[in-house]
DNA sequence: CATTGCCATAAGGAATTCGTAAGATATCAT
DNA sequence: ATGATATCTTACGAATTCCTTATGGCAATG
C-alpha cells in the first residue's frame, strides 16, 4: 500500500483532536498533533505534513500568524478549523494564506472532501520534475533517494542527503544560505550559515572527485551555493 | 494595467448574475455568462475563463455532471455555489473535481476571497518565465544569478552582481545614482556615488571585452549609469 | 591657463566569509 | 550499557570581498 497521508493538527482543544483521530481512517491517515501555534510551526519543518489542521484560537499565537508564518516558506495545504464564523474572519485567514476554512460544527465527511481537494492540489504540477540529475558520472536520484559517483553508490547521512537533495532540485541555479538551511534544518535555524560549511564539506569528501577544487558543489561567496551540472 | 481576471459563472437565476455583476469589482474582474450547462461547457472551451461559478440547480444538465465534464479536460478552479446545503452535495461536488463550495446565501467578501485562493492555486505551478537579459555576447540570468560572457561564466561578488542586476532589471534605462546606490548598499548610502564609481569600474573589467570603451556599462554624465542593449 | 567638478583606475589593509579539523553531545540499535 | 553513527559546536588559518585613499584624466567654466 502507499505512504499514508500526514495530517498535522494544530487545536489546544484536546476534544477536538481526540474526534478527528477517531474520524479520519486509520490506515488512510496519520494524525500529528500540536497543542500550541508554536508547536505547531516547529512540527511542520520537522515532520513536512501533507496537510495542515488550523484552529485559530490558540493559547500563545493567533491562528491568522501562524497561517502567515506558516507561508514564508512552505505551500503545505492549510485548512482552518474553527468556531468563528464571521466573514472578516474566514477573509483574513484566506488571505493570510489558508486554503480552505470551515466553521465548526462541520461534517467528518465533508473534511475528508475538503482533505481530498488539497490533496488534488498540492499533486498537481508536481509530476514534471525530473526526479533524476546526472553529470559527468555524479548521479541523484531523488525518487529513490540514492546517490552514485561512477557507479557505486554513495552512502549520505539525513541531512547530508537532504542538502544535496534541495541543490538538485533546482540544478544550476543558486540557493541562498537561508533557502538552503531552511529547506535542512527549518526556518529557525535560517542564521545558522556554518552548519552549511561543515555539511557541505563533508558532502564534497564524499562526491567530488577533489574536495579542494569542487566540480559539483560550488560555493557563491556571501551568496550561497549551487549544484552545478553543465560542464 | 495588468489583465482582467474573466470569471464565468453558469447560473440560470438572473438575480444571482446580476448579483455578481454588481459586487464583482468591475476594474479586476470580467464577468462572462451561461445559463445552461451546455452553454457554460462551450463557453468553457472557447473563451478560457480563469474560474468558473458554477451552480448545481440548472436546467439541463446536473451541476455535478458539468464539473465532472469540466475535469476531462481542464483544470480550471471550479467553485460551486449552491443552495443545496446538505453534506453530501458538498461532498459530491467536490469529488466531481470542484475546488470549493459556497452555500447561497454567501457573504460577497467571503467569496472574493476564495476566488483569490483559487487563483492562487493555478498561479502556483506555472514556473515563472526566468528572466534573461541578453546582448551581444553578454547573457544576465537573473533567475540562475549567473552571467556569461561569450558562454564563458563571469564570476562576480555579490555587490557587484546587486549592481549588474539592478541595472539588468530595467535594462536601456538609466538609473541615477542614488537608485543604484539604495538598491545595492541601502539607503543609508544613497549619497556614496564614489562607490560606484570604483564597483563599474570592477564590472567593466570582467564583462566590457575594452573596458576603456564600454559597450555595455554607460555612463550617463552626472546622471547615473545604464546597462545598453540594443546595438 | 587655472580651477572646479565629475569620472576612472590602482592598490592595500580591514572586515567578512569560507573550509577544515577535531572534540562534545545526541541518537539509535544491539 | 556499549559501540556506531550522526549532529552540533568551536576554533583558527586561508581566501575573498569590501571599503578607503590616492592619483590622474577630461571637460566645462571663468
Amino acid at each position: 500500500m502507499t505512504e499514508r497521508i500526514r495530517i498535522l493538527v494544530i487545536d489546544d482543544e484536546a476534544a477536538i483532536r481526540r474526534f478527528l483521530r477517531s474520524s479520519l481512517p486509520e490506515n488512510e491517515y496519520f494524525l500529528l498533533e500540536a497543542e500550541t501555534g508554536e508547536a505547531g510551526l516547529r512540527l511542520t519543518a520537522t515532520e513536512n505534513p501533507d496537510i495542515v489542521l488550523l484552529d485559530l484560537g490558540l493559547p500563545d499565537l493567533d491562528g491568522i500568524e501562524v497561517a502567515r508564518r506558516l507561508r514564508e516558506w512552505t505551500e503545505v495545504p492549510i485548512i482552518v478549523l474553527s468556531a468563528r464564523g464571521r466573514e472578516t474572519d474566514k477573509v483574513q485567514a484566506l488571505d493570510a494564506g489558508a486554503d480552505d476554512y470551515l466553521t465548526k460544527p462541520f461534517g467528518v465527511k465533508e473534511l475528508l472532501a475538503r482533505i481530498r481537494v488539497a490533496l488534488r492540489h498540492s499533486q498537481r504540477g508536481k509530476e514534471p520534475a525530473n526526479p533524476v540529475v546526472e553529470a559527468d558520472g555524479l548521479r541523484i536520484d531523488l525518487a529513490a533517494r540514492q546517490v552514485f559517483l561512477d557507479t557505486v553508490e554513495i552512502r549520505l547521512t539525513p541531512n547530508e542527503y537532504k542538502l544535496l537533495a534541495a541543490l538538485a532540485r533546482s540544478p544550476g541555479m543558486v540557493l541562498t544560505h537561508k533557502q538552503l538551511l531552511t529547506e535542512v534544518w527549518g526556518p529557525a535555524y535560517s542564521e545558522e550559515a556554518h552548519y552549511l560549511r561543515v555539511y557541505m564539506g563533508q558532502l564534497r569528501h564524499k562526491i567530488e572527485r577533489d574536495p579542494a577544487k569542487p566540480r559539483f558543489l560550488r560555493t557563491e561567496p556571501g551568496v550561497g551555493y549551487r549544484l552545478i551540472v553543465e560542464d
